[in-house]
DNA sequence: CGAATATCTATACAGTGTTCAGATTATTGA
DNA sequence: TCAATAATCTGAACACTGTATAGATATTCG
């Protein structure tokens, strides 16, 4: 007790929601959406199990907290990527528009499990989705398409849902195993035969 | 005891294994691949929690054996929803073609918790891609638009990877509730822009 | 400093997956 | 036919889970 104390100031002030947050995220990231305990959490950051009911009503509202914070982290590696492209123009617009699919598809692949948690109905969203970041960087991406001329304001009709769907659903079915790694390409050609790109 | 052995003549006679699985899925339909009990799925079939380590090794490995039934389930809905387009010709195949995307949505709509089941990493498929019933459904689906002159040999060319990522997508998305419900005739168009159809 | 408040712990309870020894039933073979 | 054997299922136990409650501890404020 007096050794707890002693080594590590014994009181979380205000930060133990956030330490919580992302031990869970660490816990996920290792066993999976399922497989997620709050004991575990706690114990991670050297609490007791009760400790988090101060700040989350339950578990899923920790998980929901949790994806929160994940699909956030997804956006913004998607905006790093766009703004690592220093072209401009046509190129630039179309340079931008991949990487910014393929930032999703990368990050899919190397955090699975933090996929699963995020798309796989383990958190509610109660934000619409037009508000969402994700949707807007892919409105942003669309537009400057059509503004550069590489696509018709007609095909641009409805193309945040053919794009999201398609980069959605591969990265999903490959995380599976059921399609194979290397189909991303085959995709990303897809979509801009969709747009009548280039 | 005695009223238990007068019941159901006491003993499943080798049935207890699909028996399980059936009622894996109806506790899945109704609360989700997470919150999934061995217990509540003995309960269920009125035998004790044990009883299924005859048949399965551990749960995930019943829940495993209910995600194969399910995509086999998936995939006779897709196949009878192609089967009752009566048109021939070009109009057949196109009308069959669509008929397949539309099964597969509908069933996910339909059947939003067991679509998780599938898809969201709670079983593990050794199963090759390309041996799937899925996959070789939309094999024949885009030889016949070839064969009907609908789209070309060229736009053919790994279009399943595109199009089983486009409504598999959309499906996931509009389930978790980040997309709008009315959105898929959009992906279905955007696809055939993609296949260059009609 | 002392009282009020925020924060965390200890304990308990019902429910979970899983194991294992044994009871029950079915099947076999002499 | 009837014991011996094999298949099938039960009961009890273990460690673990989410969660509620009561109380302990630290922090803040008057």
């Amino acid at each position: 007790m007096a050794q707890k104390a002693a080594l590590k100031s014994s009181y979380h002030h205000g930060d133990l929601e956030s330490a919580l947050i992302e031990a869970a995220i660490s816990l996920v990231r290792k066993y999976g959406p399922d497989h997620l305990s709050l004991r575990a959490v706690s114990a991670e950051v050297g609490v007791s199990p009760s400790a988090s009911y101060h700040y989350f009503q339950d578990k899923d509202s920790l998980v929901s907290a949790v994806g929160e914070v994940l699909f956030e982290q997804l956006a913004k590696m998607q905006e790093q990527a766009i703004s690592k492209i220093t072209n401009t123009g046509a190129r630039g617009a179309k340079d931008r528009f991949e990487a910014m699919g393929s930032a999703y598809f990368k990050w899919a692949l190397a955090e699975p499990n933090l996929y699963r948690l995020i798309f796989g109905g383990f958190c509610e969203y109660h934000q619409n989705h037009s508000d969402s970041k994700a949707w807007k960087l892919l409105e942003q991406g669309l537009d400057n398409l059509v503004r550069e001329g590489l696509i018709t304001k007609n095909a641009r009709q409805g193309g945040e849902v053919l794009v999201w769907s398609a980069v959605h659903g591969a990265s999903s079915l490959i995380i599976e195993g059921l399609m194979p790694k290397n189909s991303f390409p085959l995709v990303i050609k897809g979509v801009q035969r969709s747009l009548g790109m280039k």
